[in-house]
RNA sequence: GCGCCCGUAGCUCAACCGGAUAGAGCACCGGUUUUCUAAACCGGUUGUUGCAGGUUCGAGUCCUGCCGGGCGCGCCA
């Protein structure tokens, strides 16, 4: 709708060369908005005093030259200049009766850019270690992930969503030697637990799945003999790679392996059905061993040696970051000659780009943040621009209950998983509460008010509303007034209250909301909207029946609600959030 | 010490590449239902946008310094 302003001043300005001169490095689109008071009109737009400067001209004086050429148009019924220099803009009610009409013609469609060609993105997000369930915190990057794929792909753009797995390094390792060490316990093998393996019980349940009626157990003094101490006396890290070492000289490399690989994939397996329960479903699962297999991360070291982008020092291979903006130079290869995880890092983005997508985004934990310009280096250093990858940070959940901050820790089996989280206060709450903030505010997720079914929970004021609209038409058909739609249509000019009217206006900007939300990868401002569309909505239902005897008005009113309803279960959609027929 | 993010009403947060009088919800007080779902609505109270400067027609938004909080600065992943 917005654009019906726009085009009208941009032929306005076509018409005074002085000024589209000025203008021709000013996006038209950004100097028109919607007004925030109704007094002011339904849009406004500042190009008058954004031109002031380059034209040195007095912004009422362009405002005036620019509304003396502008061209009538039925759907704008008044043009004036107010304040410093906005244009205010009075549609006609017309054009809201035609958006009315487009949103019922459109349905699920309402909101949804046309398909673009470019850039093709890749969304990756989550990406948590294969260590153990997904905790909380995953919960909010994955709801956000999935929640800004589906604002991308409403905008018009093409999403390919992906899990990197990190089911390489030493990780794995110390997940193989936890489930190892479990399985010999439930052999009476007892060995004391390692302060840095994995101790929480789904390890238990791992040894429990695998089928491990082919191996021998060994004695428990082949297992400690000649390791080194422990924390707190000795080395934690120390401790647990020997012990590893220990597993794979015990059971044989490929023994040890049996173990890893089989708790590595029903852990992740369990994420995937987690988020499949969820709503978050990826296009791909890229896995980090599958880089080194596949010679990947050689071939990426290939290309930077290619390019003089390696040097050696002290034993290492290293990476000339700071040639590119980093704030030292990173090691990709060590003295020992173990690839360290940023040449899998960059072997990994650089296969993105090789993939045929343009632009990357990588959802990350705000703890990341440091590890985002040597990415970019990376990017650069391998032909490719370092803008290319767009890095998004989500920081930190805290889970309060009663009132006090909850601990997490999935090394000490003491954290709250996703799954826990969305038994007690569903998939709705837990979709909706983490994406209410900007993902760059700390999120305190109140299990009390999550879980509170009253007008303290934000999602279910605005699903009650979907449901009591779902209401009105079933009551309508029951009482046999059915909903005329084409006669509706034909009646819209009834609708005439200060509620309607402002409902009417706030529907025709979903489409704005939408392409806002995901420039900005902002669920937040589609939950804002949504809750403002809903309170007018609620407002306008309390003041006006709907179902009156008068049918021209009746069919013209659930006309309105059509619409609502409609917007009300898109918005909804797109923040993976059901929108109910009845609560 | 260096770098990144954050600081807005009593609380939790908005504010569209800088725009008109900084907005919601919660909390608190009072009211609304023989009528489509009261999980709702209506009315009332709330600000030195952390502090101090600067840029300009205009700053919560941009720049500088300071204060406070979070995170990061490995041949870890």
């Amino acid at each position: 709708m917005k654009h019906i302003v726009t085009n009208l001043v941009n032929q306005a300005l076509q018409t005074l060369p002085e000024l589209a001169e000025a203008a021709a490095d000013l996006s038209l689109e950004s100097t028109v908005e919607r007004t925030r008071d109704a007094s002011h009109g339904d849009f406004a737009s500042n190009v008058a005093m954004r031109l002031a400067k380059p034209t040195r001209k007095n912004p009422r004086e362009i405002a005036t030259s620019i509304v003396e050429a502008l061209s009538d148009n039925a759907q704008i019924v008044k043009v004036e200049i107010a304040g410093p220099g906005f244009i205010n803009f009075h549609l006609n009610p017309s054009a809201f009766h035609s958006e009315l009409e487009a949103i019922l013609d459109s349905g699920t469609e309402y909101g949804r850019q046309a398909k673009k060609d470019a850039p093709k993105i890749l969304l990756e997000f989550i990406s948590a270690n294969p260590t153990g369930p997904l905790h909380v915190g995953h919960g909010r990057h994955a709801a956000y992930g999935a929640s800004v794929g589906n604002l991308l792909e409403a905008a018009g753009f093409s999403v390919h969503r992906e899990y990197y797995v990190n089911d390489a390094g030493r990780q794995m390792d110390i997940l193989g030697t936890s489930v190892w060490l479990r399985w010999l316990e439930s052999n009476g093998v007892t060995a004391p637990f390692p302060t840095g393996g994995y101790r929480g019980d789904y390890i238990r349940d791992i040894v429990a799945e695998i089928d491990t009626a082919s191996l021998k157990a060994p004695k428990l003094a082949a297992v400690l003999d000649g390791l080194p101490a422990d924390a707190p006396e000795g080395d934690a890290d120390a401790f647990i790679d020997a012990l590893t070492a220990r597993a794979k000289e015990l059971q044989g490399d490929e023994g040890f392996d049996y173990f890893r690989q089989q708790a590595l994939e029903s852990i992740r397996a369990d994420i995937e059905d987690d988020l499949t329960e969820f709503g978050v479903v990826f296009d791909s699962w890229y896995s980090e061993q599958s880089l080194t297999k596949t010679k990947r991360i050689d071939d990426a070291l290939d290309v930077l040696k290619k390019r003089d982008m390696l040097y050696q020092k002290d034993g290492a291979t290293w990476f000339p970051a700071t040639r590119f903006g980093d704030e030292k130079d990173r090691v990709v290869v060590r003295a020992n000659g173990v690839k360290t995880y940023f040449a899998s890092d960059i072997a990994y983005h650089f296969d993105k780009r090789e993939r045929g997508f343009d632009h990357l985004i990588d959802i990350l934990g705000a703890d990341h943040h440091g590890y985002i310009e040597r990415l970019q280096a990376g990017l650069d250093a391998m032909g490719y621009q370092g803008s290319d990858l767009e890095v998004e940070l989500v920081q930190f959940v805290s889970l309060y209950r009663n009132g006090k901050k909850m601990q997490m820790s999935t090394r000490s089996g003491q954290f709250d998983t996703l799954r826990q989280l969305r038994a007690e206060v569903g998939n709705d709450a837990a979709r909706f509460y983490y994406v209410m903030r900007s993902n760059d505010q700390h999120l305190d997720f109140d299990l009390d008010v999550a879980t509170t079914q009253s007008n303290d929970n934000p999602v279910f004021y605005i699903q009650y509303a979907h449901a009591r609209i779902a209401r009105v038409f079933r009551k309508a058909d029951e009482s046999d007034i059915s909903w005329n739609s084409d006669n509706g249509r034909r009646k819209l000019s009834m609708l005439t209250t200060n509620q309607e009217k402002s409902l009417m206006s706030a529907l025709s900007r979903f489409p704005e909301i939408i392409e806002l939300a995901a420039k900005n990868r902002a669920p937040q401002t589609l939950v804002h909207y949504l809750r403002d569309l809903v309170s007018d909505f609620h407002s306008s239902y309390s003041a006006h029946k709907v179902l009156v005897d008068d049918a021209d008005l009746r069919d013209a009113r659930l006309t309105l609600y059509a619409a609502i309803k409609c917007v009300i279960a898109n918005g909804l959609g797109i923040l993976g959030v059901s929108a109910p027929e009845q609560m």
